[in-house]
DNA sequence: CATGAATGAGTGTTCATTCAT
DNA sequence: GATGAATGAACACTCATTCAT
């Protein structure tokens, strides 16, 4: 028997390759119970709402991207390789874990009714990457690497060049396998970020 | 009394607006009827379904956007300089017609579904923008001002700059009026762009 | 300029086309409107509703067969001879006026609600047509030629098998030309109407 | 509770009593919910879709009809005798049952838009009850008690009859209780199937 | 008379959520 | 906890009818 956490994992990832393929709305929850073999009733013991169950996803997902970034920020590597070892895993979090960034852009970015609580704009759910990605520039910036710019462009031209590669990537827009990319991604980043 | 094609714009205006804050599947065919002081009969005289509303949306959007660029690439400057300009132009749709600009991002991007019949995937769509986006990239190349990128690289850098500002912003990310940063998103751009 | 008159036939024709073959229900007054080439706005001025199209249609529908009917019940023959005349007819209207025939089977007498005002429950309607059934059965026992049974039961006898040929026709059941059955059809009549 | 299959016969004649009194298009699957006390949704778990109801609905009478048609079949009497138990059993149903009977001539004859999938043009659901008449004509010959004819014309000729009486019925055309008609019917049917 | 855009009540169908078992 | 039948509000879409032009 899988412990209570284990289980609602369990759900999430199933509601992630869901929602992740066919967005929050054209996803019903029975949907999500075949995929998984459990009954209808059952997910609601885990999760009190469809809408619950897509925030705890935002969550975890969040998580997982944090986490490697945060191991990539802990390394004694200079900003520049940090980036690239970044845009590496991301691209292959792209190839081997799509639903983990196309939920990302998918429904996180674009359904944002689902992740707006009362005053909280649901903002909160990603802070945990942002604040790695913030740590990252600042870095750079205070070790001469990257130039100063205002956060939130340094954060559009990463979020923003890897979250159109994603898309084009979804849509089968590139003919070569994407690691071959790597090189090209961070290039453009650490371009844009320098002095 | 309007003409048919006109009527036809002020459906898709409205649309565009709902749909744009909202989503599509959040926005009912009562709410934009009911907006626009129409019956809901009325608007399938005009549209024969909610998705093809949708479609003849983006073509409107796409249409704007391009149609800006295209005068802007016909102007006689460097291809720096109509960054600027676009980049410009950009943000002010961002602020005076954001369903423009966020339909292209939350309901264009997201919502796959809607525009993909049989076999083509709705690219089509969205050609005429991203064609004046290549013009100006390759005359860049050709005139030296810009290095010889993967276009796919050069188009993930602008659009995804542009396309992360614009969530930002509606999510009152910005302190400071928009056009504060037409210097910092350009720079940003071409310093991708340039060798 | 058609008269009035005239000109409500025309659409009572269009009606009996559509009606016979879609149903009442799936045809719609813009598809009698467009097949006509005029207006939907137009039929409302020689037809107050839908409905009253399609009791005018039954009248229409009913003097055709009993003109027909009433013409052959004035000619100096056999009851048999003038049931093998009718037979012959009403085959031929199968064949080149379907709409006349499968109008009565298929709207008339499946949707009664249509003709059915208040107390009188659209009987009348057909009357004209069930009376000279009735005066050629009766004419046909009076001479001796046939038994005197249940007028019902001679009136069933008739209708339906005309009507049960009439429905295996539209459906393609019969390999042969209609007029084959002629000889079969009238023999089996007057067999069940014999002494 | 019920089994399933019960609950979609549960729910097959509350549709066929509404069906065959109202008719398909002016029956909604909210009349047919209220009148069994369920909810409108839970319909939907039984049956696709409206027309599939009504599918379902023409296989449960035919079968009930061929049921019948079937036992009498296998009783060893006279094919005249069998015509007179099946008339009998017919009037039974059309005063017990009519919905069963009246389903048959005012939906399934009606209505063959519901019925025609693709390439088969629904005969095959009644296809059960047709072999059955087919069988006792075919007897009746090869035992010398009718005639040899076209199987077309005895099938019209049987369920012609018996589809006019239902109408009439159906219309309070007849004063006199239907069993009074038994004899009538059958010597009608007989008298035209016999040489 | 003729037009056809406009109306809006009505219908089939979906699906998140509940709850008896 | 687990099940899945039951609920019912909600929504896309239709179409008879009206009426300003």
């Amino acid at each position: 028997m899988l412990t209570k956490q284990k289980k609602r994992n369990t759900i999430i990832q199933s509601a992630l390759k869901l929602f992740s393929t066919k967005g929050f709305y054209n996803t019903t929850i029975s949907e999500i119970s075949e995929k998984m073999g459990v009954s209808v009733g059952n997910i609601y013991n885990y999760f009190p709402s469809k809408k619950s169950l897509a925030q705890a996803s935002i969550r975890y997902v969040t998580n997982k991207l944090a986490t490697e970034l945060r191991y990539i920020n802990s390394l004694e590597i200079s900003q520049k390789e940090k980036i690239r070892h970044f845009v590496t895993v991301y691209l292959q979090f792209v190839h081997r874990n799509p639903e983990i960034i196309e939920y990302f852009f998918k429904v996180y970015l674009s359904n944002r009714e689902l992740f707006c609580d009362k005053d909280d704009c649901g903002f909160a759910l990603a802070k945990e990457f942002i604040d790695e990605v913030e740590f990252l520039v600042e870095k750079g910036v205070s070790e001469g690497e990257f130039e100063k710019i205002d956060f939130y462009m340094a954060f559009s031209l990463v979020t923003g060049i890897l979250g159109s590669i994603t898309f084009l990537n979804s849509e089968n827009a590139f003919m070569k396998d994407l690691d071959t990319y790597i090189d090209d991604v961070s290039t453009l980043i650490c371009k844009g970020l320098s002095r």
